[in-house]
DNA sequence: TGTACATCAGTGAACGCGCGTTCACTGATGTAC
DNA sequence: TGTACATCAGTGAACGCGCGTTCACTGATGTAC
């Protein structure tokens, strides 16, 4: 009666496609207005299929919901690893400045310049915020994998930090990352400009400066 | 037929009191679960009250919820901007740090433990970071004022900072801030502690110090 | 190769619960004369 | 001072819309023999 539930790219294209402008439709609709304000019926509109089609492919909105993090989760977390990690293999050791650059750029990037990145955090953020049916999964598969990793560079580039200081570093650079993604509009307001381009460049810059500064030198 | 659209400390007090119930359970059960997702009978139900008096009061949930923000606001924005404008009057002028850590460390001190605050603030940041009905009243009655003279302050103590760079500082700052209240359940799973008093006056103390260093000396 | 049946994606219409709101009401407290 | 009426806060029950979900169905595509 109802479909296996695995992945859209195990299945030949026509069939796929039905499922994945439902998971489409989805991540816009629940990024800008929430699980609860969210109403089944314009997400199968905006998708341009049947109502049913809900229930049949997701068993429910809780579970397309669910669905929804479980497509992207995995590429951005190996996205934001790669960029920690560095260079591929080899070569000497990063330093504190190229990881906290290569990690503030990356993250940045991706939120401001990739468009299904951009809604999909919109939803992250709101979940770890605000705690919803999908928290532990966001959790667990990408929130701490990535910070773990973090902390662990951060410690390998200044062993002089311990980690409970590194944490709380991390939470700094994070917490301006995101403040940026989140209160556009208020920055907007307070700054007059609008955000392009060349101002969100600015941004990174500014927030890889202030950061390196606020984590000081060794001693 | 209805009541005139007073505050509540204009009534006696048997009359504020159905009024101010709703209004106190509105705003855990709107912080905890956002506009959508609250159900008026719940409110109405934690407050011990007939459903019927929300609208009776205030005429419908769109505008309780507008209420909400509508109460706690002046308050807050006054306590932030005499945790900016420091001591009171006279004196000498303040320092950099002074400013940074008075600021810090009254936001941190009303987020963790004042438990009006810290609902009321959950909502505020979801209505900044996912503008909804009422945040254009946040933006200009509380947010863009205390920005707005945190960024003079902050000129005034490093003149050599242009409005621009002390705007981005003013968004690393505050980020840090909000990123340790909203993300603690993540921060306690990485960090394996509790938010009890001495772990939030260490992030206070670590939020300050990392931002002294990163708007860093004049030059 | 043809036939009968099973299985699939997808559909249109309806169901029924939960929600915000409305309505007609009560009982207490002014207020005019 | 007493009487008639107005105005208030607050209520219980019902209304009716919008929602997620279900149901019986279609038509296309395997698959067994």
């Amino acid at each position: 009666m109802s479909p296996a539930l695995d992945t859209a790219s195990q299945r030949p294209d026509s069939e796929a496609s039905t499922r994945a402008r439902i998971l489409d439709a989805a991540e816009v609709l629940f990024s800008e207005r929430g699980y609860a304000g969210t109403v089944v019926r314009d997400i199968t509109c905006a998708a341009g299929v049947n109502v049913a089609s809900v229930n049949y492919h997701f068993q429910g909105k809780r579970n397309l919901y669910l669905e929804v993090f479980r497509r992207r989760i995995p590429a951005l977390r190996e996205g934001r690893l790669r960029a920690i990690r560095g260079q591929p293999a080899g070569g000497e050791p990063q330093t504190l400045e190229e990881l906290v650059r290569s990690f503030v750029d990356h993250f940045i990037r991706d939120l401001y310049f990739s468009r299904t990145s951009t809604h999909f955090m919109n939803l992250v953020f709101r979940e770890v915020s605000q705690p919803g049916p999908a928290f532990e999964l966001v959790t667990e598969e990408m929130i701490l994998p990535v910070q773990r990793a973090f902390c662990d560079a951060l410690c390998r580039t200044r062993p002089d930090l311990n980690r409970d200081e590194a944490i709380l570093c991390i939470g700094s650079v994070i917490g301006q990352i995101i403040h940026f993604l989140r209160a556009r509009e208020v920055i907007s307001l307070m700054s007059g400009r609008r955000f392009t381009r060349p101002f969100v460049d600015r941004i990174s810059r500014h927030i890889t400066e202030f950061s390196l500064r606020g984590i000081g030198g060794p001693g």
